[in-house]
DNA sequence: TCTAGTACACTTGTATACAAGGTGCAACTG
DNA sequence: CAGTTGCACCTTGTATACAAGTGTACTAGA
């Protein structure tokens, strides 16, 4: 039985401790897929690949419990957490909650030098795109969104949609398709425009329809399951 | 240097880890004011104090530095956090954001089963404040908030909420004044009344502006602030 | 062949010992 | 007396050993 935990780095540095490293380490891991779901991360097997004991790889994988990216079962394992439809709904109504109220307070506030910030993160997603770095992708999309928290003057906030969009980038990362890739770029732009054009109620419209695009995928999941039932 | 750790339960049940409790009681302690910010939480006060060892007592308190409740510092020491009043607010934009978004769902789907429910528990929070028994009242005054997200059929979003109003919580117990919790009664019952007459944006508006009475704290904070720069 | 029972390997939870670094005080030096 | 240096004690971070429970595989018996 081949461990998806035997791909990852494990060169640690001395600059944060070892838990800190080993909890992102895994954190990405599981987010991008490179752990499945359901698939062991038994305490022992992670300490073997990074080469310490068991007390920091026991406070990685706790915070990833609180995250709900992982499963703990005393006495039994822990686990990738399984694919929870409900539990990702809830993360989608948390994201697009506060999305939504942030935008509201930035649509009022919004100057060129804003926009031209972020597209300039556009540009960078289309160059990702083009290259096929699917992570770099993410990670522009991140920092798209986490934009508006800074230009909200609610950098803080972003610390909360940042945990609830783990679970919704993993699903995505197993439901999603290719080319949805180029539609989101063209969905970021239409946020933009309307800012740019001093539509605050259409940004936000343009922005729930970005977000609610995982609908679909939604959708995609419950007639998978409905079919893998019969 | 008396600690406020000394107050504290120390018996532990065997029903969950003893983690899990010791997180639990420190928790409470620091949302309910029992331990005041700054307030050192040595790892091994606490072991003496619970008469467990280091073990769960790190896990602990880990935790409560995820929730912004603890600063830890490596090779000095743990420390109740103090307020600050930034990241209050963050708690606060997260707060409002989701209730009210809640709110909105709720309030095409209002029942007299569901009104009913939340004035009961308007009528507990009375009762606490007649019997003077302020942990009951903000015990009362989640569970109220709590409904909202159970109607919404929305569960896990209190998650979130209760994470945020944590933080919120404990400023308020170190601002409100008592004066307050009888209003906090009349303003539930303008969320109720507006939803009985299936006005949601009356709803809304009230939620809101129940809320928002925590910006009269923020005030009062920073003037406070102000005059001790002085 | 099938079943019941047992031993074992593996898991997480907890306890304890050691390592590395920061603070403050005391003693020593100029 | 001022400044500095070193030691004692504290802290958290990590390593290791033990405890308790679970699932599985193998063995003995019918």
């Amino acid at each position: 039985m081949s461990s998806g935990l035997a791909e990852l780095d494990v060169f640690l540095n001395r600059r944060s401790s070892a838990s800190e490293q080993i909890y992102s380490v895994l954190r990405e891991a599981i987010v991008r897929a490179k752990l499945l779901p359901g698939e062991s991360i038994s305490e022992n097997a992670v300490c073997r690949q990074f080469n310490v004991s068991r007390t920091p790889v026991r406070a990685a994988i706790q915070r990833l419990a609180e995250d709900g990216l992982v499963s703990v079962f005393p006495q039994l394992g822990s686990f990738v957490s399984q694919i929870d439809i409900v539990s990702i709904q809830d993360s989608h109504f948390v994201r697009r909650s506060l999305e939504t109220c942030l935008l509201r307070e930035v649509a009022p506030r919004w100057t060129p030098a804003m926009s031209a910030e972020m597209r300039s993160l556009v540009a960078a997603q289309e160059r990702s795109i083009a290259e096929g770095d699917i992570d770099g992708f993410h990670d522009n999309d991140e920092n798209f969104h986490q934009l508006f928290a800074s230009f909200a003057q609610r950098p803080g906030v972003w610390t909360t949609i940042h945990a609830a969009k783990a679970k919704l980038t993993r699903f995505i990362r197993f439901s999603g398709n290719a080319a949805r890739f180029a539609v989101v770029l063209q969905e970021h732009l239409a946020i933009l425009d309307a800012l740019d054009a001093n539509d605050g109620p259409g940004a936000e419209a343009a922005l729930v329809a970005h977000l609610d695009k995982i609908f679909v995928l939604f959708d995609a999941h419950a007639s998978d399951t409905r079919h893998a039932a019969v």
